[in-house]
DNA sequence: CCTTCTCCCTGCAAGC
DNA sequence: TGCTTGCAGGGAGAAG
């Protein structure tokens, strides 16, 4: 499930086999993922030059030739495969192939569709829906105990659910957060609005933290993520709270005979583990 | 405006 | 074995 360290990761991996070459065929085998794709979405991307991927949030923008921006947002179980020179037959799921002027196959595959792409003239870039709203990037300058202060005192959510909103943190996800708030020992369920001061510092702290080691263990591949490559993320292995309810917390000595050890709540509908005695 | 809820879609795992 | 049920999750839009 793609949160920000996974789309790093496929930005990542897609680079060096797109970045400086043009897109000499694509296919596009459906007219629609989570939303219709653009008319004409593959005859507008044949025969264009990749200059850059850069990443905003959890969208990945792949810069074109004549100031154009393709866009593409992995949904939860969208995937971009490297194939190399021979690309398999392409199954029920690969929804966009594409070859390379070097000759190097890559596939979206996204069996959920949650996936969804669009084309925008990169002096529209910043004004489009999609990524008009989005919070400073967490591993930036911008993201500072100021501006998180601020951006959580007018909240009346749980902190959780205020993380989860990309217009406070863009590319936070549901199991970061978990990750996050353990680190820095502050409750999910706590009010928003009462994080600031030390409790605001720890938390920039934690995610960046959290950000950056999950970037370098190439993220978490729990059901969908791979790098696209193929090669499986091992930040999974270095989760402290998510997926581990009943275990005992590797943050304190809480007996969870006595304390349930980690536990699972739901907010907003979603999973949520942490220490509830670590965790305040 | 703000917050919460529901739905989209499929694969997988647990339970009967 | 085979069916049903529930869960996973990001984000849009509806509902409150």
């Amino acid at each position: 499930m793609p949160e920000l360290p996974e789309v790093e990761t496929v930005r990542r991996g897609l680079l060096p086999v797109l970045a400086g070459h043009r897109l000499a065929v694509v296919e596009q085998r459906r007219s629609d993922l989570r939303f219709p794709l653009p008319v004409d979405f593959a005859r507008r991307l044949a025969g264009r030059r990749i200059e850059n991927i850069e990443r905003r949030g959890k969208y990945l923008l792949i810069r074109l030739d004549a100031d154009e921006v393709w866009l593409a947002h992995l949904g939860m179980s969208g995937r971009f495969c490297i194939d190399g020179p021979d690309t398999p037959a392409p199954g029920p799921h690969d929804h966009v192939l594409l070859r390379t002027d070097s000759g190097v196959c890559v596939r979206f595959h996204d069996p959920r569709r949650f996936g969804f792409m669009d084309l925008v003239p990169a002096e529209a870039l910043d004004r489009c829906p999609h990524l008009a709203g989005l919070g400073p990037d967490p591993l930036g300058p911008a993201f500072d105990g100021a501006y998180l202060a601020g951006s959580l005192a007018a909240r009346r959510t749980p902190l959780k659910a205020a993380l989860l909103d990309q217009r406070v943190v863009a590319g936070m996800g549901n199991i970061y957060a978990s990750e996050s708030l353990f680190r820095a020992r502050l409750s999910p369920a706590r009010m928003a609005a009462t994080v600031g001061g030390k409790r605001v510092d720890r938390l920039v702290a934690a995610i960046k933290e959290v950000f950056a080691e999950a970037i370098a263990a190439g993220g978490s591949s729990l059901r969908d993520h791979r790098q696209p490559s193929g090669e499986l993320g091992f930040f999974q292995h270095g989760f402290a709270v998510y997926g581990r309810a009943g275990e005992p917390c590797p943050g304190c000595r809480c007996q969870p005979a006595r304390t349930g050890g980690i536990r699972r709540i739901v907010q907003s509908g979603r999973s949520t583990f942490y220490c509830g005695l670590r965790q305040r």
